[in-house]
DNA sequence: AGCAGGTGTGAATACGTATTCAAGTTTATT
DNA sequence: AATAAACTTGAATACGTATTCACACCTGCT
């Protein structure tokens, strides 16, 4: 195992002092280009690579962001996970990932985590954090993204999709096509993203007439979501539409209607999901759902975390990002709208 | 923004020298029971807590793993990605992760992004790497492994299932089956799973005199598959079973057969997988499959990379686990054989 | 009491780089 | 041609920690 080549050895080869070495290697710092070119040759003979993390250590800047990622389970997130590793190595940051559990007592040990490894921001991709946790941030100057979950308190930056105008869309669309009992399995409702939607559609059904819909939380999972779908048909007015938190667990229940009750989805009863993940549009589901654009909302994430990096501007902004209602079959089409 | 604190700052607080704070923090160091109550009430009280850039520059130990993984869509890596994580955390790693395309001039890249951040170990995930990179890593000492991907010269560690043993098993099991017109969508024959995999079914094939049967590369992908598939049935000698590369691709036969073509899956034609992912066992797939135990292989993997940075023996290992055909509903059962 | 051996601590140094500062060199200006 | 201004470069230093080394201290022995 051969030593490790510094930028020492690169200076002495090439008979320069050692920051002029340093200097190369600095975007945006000018050397005379005999020297540049003398210090290029004998890096590139030597094989020599700048160190990051001593260069982190002395700038102050790892360009490396923390993420804390729960239900990978759900395609959404890693769609949305591979659109930011690729976002943010375009821009020059690299990613270090934990899975987390979703207790926040979990998240606050693996935040302390990142810290020490001095990343310049933390992404919370569907976990939440503590008051004591984002306060500690904002002492240390650590910019904290939300993806895809919202936080009640006005401090703290997320980005998500326009959960509550989407909650409405729904209702408007299954009221439309003369749904007459319609029912929500709810995302977990000590989320923001399953409570908003939901929130989004009672109001759109009061303000129709339809007066307390029957709700259960299926806490965002397959398993809980199906055992729901039993419930709302094991009493007897069976409902004949379902808006379904999002399209993890709509496929849940969807399977279930179909293998255990033996009803047809879009005729018998109509489904509608959240998210629009690849999945939705196979043959087997043809979900209708409200589409989370994962891209724009990616990209909204990095550019206001790299933004607060670079400007230290840690005033928390709220970004919600709109998305359309996606036609499929899975749900009753109204008359005049089209697929 | 207030300033770091440093093990300076807690040994002027502690009345004791900037060594003998590290020496608190450093696991395995003895330190006399009352400078270490005073040190560590003082850390408390600043709120220290250890760079790990600077520990890392010094013991040469950065403790991250760096992983790079492709195919993402496919399941069966989200769930090993969760297993790693949890894993390598217990363990006391961290991981930097990057996503690659599939070109071995892009992995080239990425791992250089790697070495500058020291890790100190890679994991490949379904990517392959170059000889002059293996070489590269060598000289560096840093481990390398290959998950769920072999390589033809035995130069290089890595961890999969027992491929061409479980190739065999599925022949083995649709000829048990009295099935007479057996064809195989691979899976990408560029890497060794998908080339043992289809080696291990030829070869039993051939041992039963069936010769030659149809075989169509589906590259790993959903859209090849389904294009495979209905190649195969666009000809006159239409197959009564198909085993297929991986459970990914499975899953868009089974759709392309029951929605375009109006086949049953299960009597008309027979369908087995390879992965055995969560999803397999969904009602709409009930796919019979050989299981690749995730756990294990990544447990293998994991033992494996840290035997290597630990002890650096960077001596090649290959491991091959195996797993056992999971008898669902999506292939015609023999006689004899249980569910 | 005297000395060998062990133990705990601090001073000094190292890790590999980026940055400040002053000195040296070139270019522009009058 | 002379001086001011701009630009390059190297010496020295800093980042925050772990480790070597020497020293002082205490223990247990003859």
């Amino acid at each position: 195992m051969p030593p490790k080549v510094t930028s020492q050895d690169v200076a002495r080869a090439a008979g320069v002092s050692q920051p002029t070495v340093s200097r190369v290697f600095t975007p945006g710092v000018k050397v005379s280009a005999a020297l540049e070119e003398k210090v290029r040759n004998a890096a590139h003979d030597l094989g020599y690579r700048p160190n990051t993390l001593a260069r982190s250590l002395i700038t102050g800047q790892s360009m490396t962001i923390g993420l804390i990622v729960a239900y990978l389970d759900n395609p959404f997130y890693t769609e949305a996970l591979e659109k930011m590793s690729r976002t943010l190595k375009e821009r020059g940051y690299n990613i270090m990932i934990f899975m987390a559990a979703n207790h926040a007592s979990d998240v606050d040990g693996v935040v302390h985590d990142l810290l020490d490894h001095q990343v310049d921001g933390i992404i919370l991709a569907s976990v939440s954090a503590s008051s004591a946790l984002t306060e500690r941030l904002l002492e240390e100057g650590v910019p904290l993204i939300l993806f895809n979950r919202g936080h009640s308190d006005q401090t703290i930056s997320s980005v998500t999709s326009a959960n509550h105008q989407g909650g409405r869309k729904v209702a408007e669309f299954l009221i439309a096509g003369q749904h007459q009992r319609i029912a929500h399995i709810s995302g977990w409702q000590g989320a923001s993203t399953g409570y908003d939607r939901c929130a989004g559609f009672l109001e759109v059904m009061a303000e129709h007439g339809h007066s307390a819909p029957t709700v259960v939380d299926g806490l965002f999972s397959r398993e809980a979501a199906a055992a729901a779908t039993r419930s709302l048909f094991a009493t007897s007015r069976t409902p004949d539409a379902i808006f379904v938190g999002n399209d993890h667990m709509a496929f849940s229940v969807i399977e279930t209607l179909q293998t255990e009750l033996d009803i047809e989805i879009g005729t018998d009863v109509s489904i509608v999901g959240y998210d629009d993940v690849a999945m939705s549009a196979w043959p087997s589901f043809e979900l209708t759902t409200v589409r989370q654009p994962a891209n724009r909302m990616v990209d909204a994430v990095v550019d206001q975390l790299i933004a607060q990096i670079e400007g230290k501007d840690l005033t928390p902004k709220q970004v919600e990002i709109d998305g359309p209602l996606i036609i499929r079959r899975s749900a009753r089409i109204p008359k005049g709208w089209s697929e």
